[in-house]
DNA sequence: TACTAACCTGTACG
DNA sequence: ACGTACAGGTTAG
């Protein structure tokens, strides 16, 4: 009943930013989620390769009424109204987690290739559907893998954060399952906490893996949509963001846009990029 | 506290 | 072909 109303749009999904290790072969899509590939056809429907339910697209979500909940004005109903088949993904954390740390100061393609070097270099290959794929590596062997070795996927100067980030994972120090069960102001700082996360990295990593929905992960795009379409309502000044500035408005922004900002966002950021006509594929 | 330079890789444009 | 501009968020000074 609701899937006849609002069937999801495989295509913009993926296309939106949220991940960054999919293909697509023969009107399929194929991505990597942590120890799992994905095929998704069309119709949404997921067969996969270790066949774990698991619910990607979120249909656990009652997109009737957050869809209706976050039409607050008429640009984000204009948002909704352009892509409605548009979703949150319900990512792996720790290949998401390692994914928006390599994506801090990086453009989409770099981080394409950097994580499928990685996938390449430190992940388990298997064979699915005739075809072959490279899982995505264990914190273990990330954090344990040489800096020359991270160096040559093209990492760069964010080496250092990805071993971290991998590192703290082992330690215990960052804990998915304790992140998840915690409100989003607890799992936040528990991520700031780790070197190579900032606010917009910890945000992305709260809405796409660790259901945090009053996330609103806010880079370069969604500013410049705020400054756009928002100037009334909020109070920007467009230079850098600072800690407690991005915490002020974000503040303001739940206030706005409600408990299911993150969203919001995803629209928002969606119909900018287009307007842009900016493409992932 | 607030601003700024530095960090790395790849692509687009002239 | 060659430089130069630009895309990107976090950290350290």
């Amino acid at each position: 009943m609701l899937k006849q109303t609002f069937p999801i749009n495989v295509d913009d999904t993926i296309n939106s930013g949220q991940v960054f290790l999919w293909e697509k072969h023969d009107k399929t899509w194929y991505g990597i989620n942590g120890n799992n590939v994905l095929a998704v056809p069309s119709n949404a429907e997921i067969f996969s390769y270790s066949k774990t339910a698991y619910n990607f697209f979120r249909n656990d979500d009652d997109f009737e009424r957050i869809l209706c909940d976050i039409s607050r004005d008429h640009i984000v109903r204009s948002a909704v109204k352009r892509f409605p088949g548009l979703r949150l993904l319900r990512q792996d954390p720790f290949q998401c987690y390692i994914s928006f740390v390599v994506s801090a100061n990086s453009s989409i393609q770099n981080i394409k290739n950097t994580l499928h070097k990685i996938c390449k270099k430190f992940g388990p290959k298997i064979r699915f559907n005739k075809n072959y794929f490279y899982l995505f590596p264990d914190p273990k062997k990330i954090a344990v893998a040489e800096k020359h070795e991270l160096l040559s996927c093209g990492l760069g100067y964010r080496t250092k954060a990805v071993k971290n980030a991998a590192e703290a994972v082992v330690s215990g120090e960052i804990d998915f399952d304790f992140l998840q069960k915690s409100n989003y102001h607890v799992a936040k700082e528990s991520l700031l906490n780790v070197f190579g996360i900032g606010n917009k990295v910890a945000d992305c990593i709260l809405l796409f893996s660790l259901e945090k929905l009053d996330s609103f992960p806010l880079d370069r795009w969604m500013l410049r949509v705020l400054q756009k379409y928002y100037s009334d309502k909020f109070e920007l000044n467009m230079k850098t963001l600072t800690e407690k500035r991005y915490e002020n408005l974000h503040k303001e922004i739940v206030k706005y846009f409600g408990p299911y900002a993150g969203y919001s966002q995803q629209f928002l950021f969606k119909m900018e990029r287009e307007l842009n006509q900016k493409k992932w594929l």
